[in-house]
DNA sequence: AAATCCGGCAACCGCGGAGAT
DNA sequence: AATCTCCGCGGTTGCCGGATT
């Protein structure tokens, strides 16, 4: 039916993010909220496709994000999750407050593929590594059946699932945190943090699922620092009053710890 | 100290789904 | 029902920094 590209190519910058342009599109999401992705980089004054900039908010300016390496726990959430779902790293990523498709994805690729490997994991299958070659030798065919689409059936419980597909005694402890995992299967929808987020910040320090989630503070510190940047440069004037008090508050904050 | 290699991660690309018309 | 538009997802690419030679 011939696609329209996402946006006019001409004119668009690519490549990585300035901390001018993060400025902005932090300034204008904060002022308006996530509207219309499309419309975003011209009401924003940037020279981005909407795509571009709906990730860059998703997977680095947002400030629910956690950031820096996953934990064992939310390691193991991963390859447990990963075991039932697949390569489906946005519903994975549902499920691990704070975390991206995008940064589960590269942990995945990058890290737990080279560990379930080394442990003699298929990472794919989650079947012991010598299981799957002796499967192929045979040519057996039963493997097709545990890709995303059955793992979509919820109908087996996580214990049973878990202590059949791992070969990995820590993914089975993992998989008998009952609490947690319970909370993850009861229902097709993740907790908490699957709705789309808005502007809601949390007060801080909350947990889900076992996992802290970062405070609004937290991350805004960590984006103030790694931009190096304050707030007073991020010009944003057209902030309300709650915004700007809890960013003053942040940044005192931070003088107080440095 | 310089060159090369390699791993990690941010960002891009293209496709499919869903909603609107 | 067909078409269009937008959004979100998953795969892939390419850059950057650290490790190694």
């Amino acid at each position: 039916m011939g696609r329209q590209p996402c946006c006019d190519k001409l004119g668009v910058k690519k490549g990585p993010w300035t901390a001018e342009e993060d400025k902005k599109l932090i300034n204008f999401i904060l002022t308006n909220g996530q509207c219309c992705w499309r419309a975003v980089p011209k009401l924003a004054g940037l020279r981005r496709c909407g795509k571009s900039c709906r990730l860059r908010w998703t997977n680095y300016l947002r400030p629910d994000l956690k950031r820096g390496l996953l934990s064992e726990a939310e390691e193991q959430l991963v390859i447990d999750l990963h075991s039932r779902l697949g390569n489906r790293w946005s519903k994975i990523a549902a499920r691990l407050p704070g975390r991206t498709d995008n940064e589960i994805k590269n942990h995945w690729n990058t890290h737990i593929k080279k560990k379930l490997i080394k442990m003699g994991i298929d990472p794919v299958t989650h079947e012991p590594l010598n299981k799957e070659a002796k499967a192929a030798e045979n040519h057996i065919s039963e493997t097709d059946g545990v890709g995303a689409d059955s793992l979509e059936d919820n109908s087996s419980t996580p214990t049973e699932n878990c202590s059949s597909s791992v070969g990995s005694n820590s993914l089975a402890k993992f998989c008998n945190d009952e609490s947690l995992l319970s909370s993850l299967w009861m229902n097709d929808e993740p907790p908490l943090i699957d709705a789309s987020w808005d502007i809601n910040i949390p007060a801080g320090g909350e947990t889900c699922n076992g996992i802290s989630l970062p405070s609004w503070e937290e991350n805004c510190a960590w984006l103030l620092e790694c931009q190096d940047f304050g707030i007073n440069d991020f010009g944003l004037d057209c902030l309300n009053d709650i915004e700007l008090n809890t960013m003053n508050t942040l940044e005192m904050g931070d003088k107080t710890v440095a």
